[in-house]
DNA sequence: CGTAATTTTTGGTCGTACCAGTGAAAGGGA
DNA sequence: TCCCTTTCACTGGTACGACCAAAAATTACG
């Protein structure tokens, strides 16, 4: 019932292409709505579902057309349509793959839609601390020793190169990306990201506008939340993520 | 710059569509990279910037094909992309539209994220927990008559109608739902919305198995947080609604 | 003046065609 | 036999033209 081509990984030699035969699902397409739509509705369902790798390569476009039924151009609108729903990935003149769950583009989309909506920045400073505190806590409670190496190595490449405003601020923001990875729970991973990456125009501006305090504030605070990590103090953490949170608003609130 | 047509909401007699001229901003175009993918991104910054009312129509695809120098399949192409987004919404027959900010695409988008990465049940219900516990502190602090009215309502609701397992589930949904709105910041509703959506099958398994307590718990802390929140008694909603959390975990966890 | 019939416009779909990279097989040289 | 080069079928990207049915606008009619 798929359609899925299964290219092998190393292709240099032994990749056959196994077409399975896909049957349509005739009933399926026949509904009323936009054509492209259901396809792409099927499409996903299978592409989700079933024995998929990621990885794997689409038969082509006009293959598809032949066994859909339909025109090319329905094929590649569905085609389109996946690839912003971010379960496929176009590459040109070679293929369409499918894309791992999570390649990063759950931070894109979300990301965008945070953008869209241009939530004020007190909106978005405000779930920010929701989250975070609590991500500290967590991470406090189950950092592993490599979540805490991480953590260390984001503070040292600021202390490293605290001159560079952006791989300061960078790092400033790996560090709170990696917290939330400390927790374990993807869930806090794929929604931080994005918020972090919103906030990174924030803390340049602060950063320039107030270099010494930002800088020192940061560090500062970045080893705080750090030690009851590694002491997996979890109230510990919260604490010191919420004065965290709240020393940087307040640089920011003074740089105007 | 803009190539959207105005039309009159009231078309019946004066809907005189104005074609604002648009020079495609040339070489914007003639970079690398997909057509229809620069296309989408430029069509989506002047839908997304400049003088646009939701609900205005844009120009025919072959309008804009004209104007874009490009074919018709581009701007299909393009088009759905923009659909995907969610800034765009195509009407069979009639045209494309501009869709408003937060038509509640915004939730459907975000749980259709939730949704692929299937996300374990528990990774969910733990940023429920830090996201909602939050939501009863600020809406106590911030919850206007109208909030207060609306969620008097869903609990009359629940009451009024305990049987009716859909019904009741729906009604803790709205609850928690319209607290989330107490907190006024827009936020909060656009993450909760996806993540109560998600909840729902989990809520009618509670219910099915253990209808008498999952109706006594949830009307009994539906109860109390609403109190609190009417105190204004911000860490006493936090408290009532880690509690009501708590429960219908362990009430979820009883019934398998 | 209002309503019904008609024409125009629009999105939806199809088919064909051409181009330019891709990638693997075919071929040639060592 | 092995490696490197060449070649060529295949793929996605784009374009153009055509048809259909539904919607919208226009006209004709009562």
């Amino acid at each position: 019932m798929d359609f899925l081509v299964h290219t092998s990984q190393k292709s240099t030699k032994a990749g056959k292409i196994v077409n399975k035969i896909l049957e349509p699902t005739g009933s399926t397409l026949t509904q009323g709505g936009h054509l492209f739509d259901r396809l792409a509705d099927q499409m996903e369902a299978e592409v989700g579902s079933d024995a998929y790798k990621a990885g794997d390569r689409l038969p082509s476009e006009r293959t598809l057309a032949l066994r859909f039924k339909v025109s090319r151009a329905v094929i590649r609108e569905s085609i389109r349509i996946l690839c912003e729903r971010g379960l496929l990935e176009a590459k040109p003149k070679s293929g369409v793959y499918v894309k791992g769950r999570d390649d990063k583009g759950t931070t894109v989309q979300i990301g965008r839609l945070l953008k869209r909506q241009d939530h004020a920045f007190d909106e978005l400073g405000e779930v920010r601390f929701t989250l975070e505190v609590d991500i500290a806590g967590m991470a406090a409670e189950r950092a592993t020793p490599e979540d805490i190496a991480a953590l260390e190595k984001t503070i040292a490449n600021m202390e490293a190169n605290p001159k560079d405003a952006v791989a300061f601020t960078q790092n400033d923001l790996l560090f709170h990306i990696t917290l939330a990875r400390a927790t374990h729970n993807r869930l806090y991973l794929a929604l931080m990201e994005p918020i972090q990456d919103l906030l990174m125009d924030y803390r340049l501006h602060s950063y320039r506008h107030q270099p010494d305090s930002t800088i020192h504030a940061a560090l500062h605070h970045h080893r705080l939340i750090l030690n009851t990590v590694k002491a997996h103090d979890a109230e510990g953490a919260r604490q010191a993520m919420r004065e965290h949170l709240s020393e940087a608003q307040n640089i920011l609130a003074r740089t105007g």
